[in-house]
DNA sequence: GATATCGCTTGACGCAGATCAAGGCGCTTG
DNA sequence: CAAGCGCCTTGATCTGCGTCAAGCGATATC
């Protein structure tokens, strides 16, 4: 594995607080692929083989069920996904694509259940990473549950505006699929843009600009206990 | 704390591997009580205190936000709950209020931190017990964003049939909590109910009786991937 | 035993958001 | 450069579900 890729997934809080042996060993059996965009990942209902972590570019989470299909989450590098599935040994819940030409870490179910066993500063972060990862579901399922499709939209947009330090910032995905996490079909989002336009919303292909936060925020009321994904 | 609760709570997944000391400890140091129904137990945004662990009873997890709220679970003995805000020493997500009386169980988070670092047994169960919770939340929202309200209520009936031998079951809540769990209003509700007799769903008060399985499940297609809730 | 209260049901109505259809724009491809 | 395709937008229409309002039955209260 190259330096740069081994570093970037070391410094994960997941990997942190392992002892060097282990995540050598554990590197040693992983795979490092680059793929292309649109290449499905892994299938839902298939066997957790790996757990993968994003490198490079980013992956899309989605369900299907009854012919309908949904977006769950975006995962951005660094960051891990199907950790449930993997630790549990049971088949995955969702689906993964790649939204974009990146690079992924695969490491095989079996070895990160061993090193579970074995080290315990590995089994620690593991709580508080699968805690992160539960509480950031309750929130999504909050917003889903508690809010209109456009109030999603407001606050999916300062969410974004607060990770970025310019005026304007892209949208990371398709509109599509921005549409199907946010629960709600691609007409109704170029609307809900629309209907935001009044309260600073100025939409321009994939860029965004957020002209007027006040109002944005006063119509979107942000709450730290759906909205802070960090916390 | 009697001896009942004490074995029962011991029998739970997540304390079964801990060392006898260790238990023997976090336990005296955890009030167990009795509360009458429709107590709140806990406020979302608030600080996590405890795990609390309910022993006999039914706990209703829910959420507001700007003047509406939702259920979000319905906890049954024995098992525990915010166990995730417990580890991240994070506020609360969801609040918490008794649906009947019954004895609640409750730790100090702080000695559950603890315990983590010093019992690998303990942090290994944690890991498990998380996952599964994760899980659980991600069925919850694809069968949210995947389905109608009627394809909802049909799948739960389902499911409750399941855990219950008979013919014949009741709802466990009120129907106007089943209701905010599903993500419906009551009314909708009574009206899912109404469409459902002609599969053989029949329902009197709270009793539910299913006659005809075949045709329910033909309409409500149940999937592992989202119902079933030990996987 | 009359009355009030609460949970549920039923009907009428309105709205948010899905669906259907058409058209525009930027990209790729020959 | 033209043709074709994919993504997005806009408008028209449909519908599932929420809201509002009234009524019913069981339990509680005096």
């Amino acid at each position: 594995m190259p330096a740069a890729a081994f570093k970037s997934v070391r410094a994960l809080a997941l990997f942190h607080d392992m002892a060097d042996a282990n995540f050598d060993r554990l590197t040693k059996a992983a795979y490092l692929q680059r793929f292309p965009a649109h290449v499905q990942l892994i299938e839902e209902g298939g066997a957790a083989d790996f757990l993968h972590v994003v490198v490079e570019g980013c992956v899309e989470l989605f369900a299907s069920h009854n012919g309908r299909d949904t977006t769950m989450a975006l995962v951005h590098p660094v960051s891990t996904f199907i950790l449930a599935a993997t630790l549990k040994d049971r088949p995955y819940l969702m689906s993964a694509r790649t939204t974009m030409p990146g690079q992924i870490l695969m490491i095989p179910s079996a070895d990160i259940r061993t090193m579970l066993e074995i080290d315990p500063g590995f089994a620690r972060a593991m709580v508080v990473e699968l805690a992160s990862c539960y509480r950031n579901v309750v929130k999504e399922l909050k917003n889903q549950k508690l809010r209109t499709s456009v109030e999603r939209v407001a606050n999916y947009l300062i969410r974004q505006q607060k990770r970025h330090p310019g005026m304007e910032f892209a949208l990371p995905v398709e509109k599509r699929a921005l549409a199907s996490l946010l629960g709600m079909t691609p007409e109704n989002l170029s609307r809900a843009f629309g209907a935001l336009r009044s309260h600073g919303v100025e939409v321009d292909g994939p860029m965004v600009r957020l002209t007027d936060i006040e109002a944005l925020s006063a119509m979107a009321r942000p709450n730290p206990l759906i909205d802070d994904f960090s916390s």
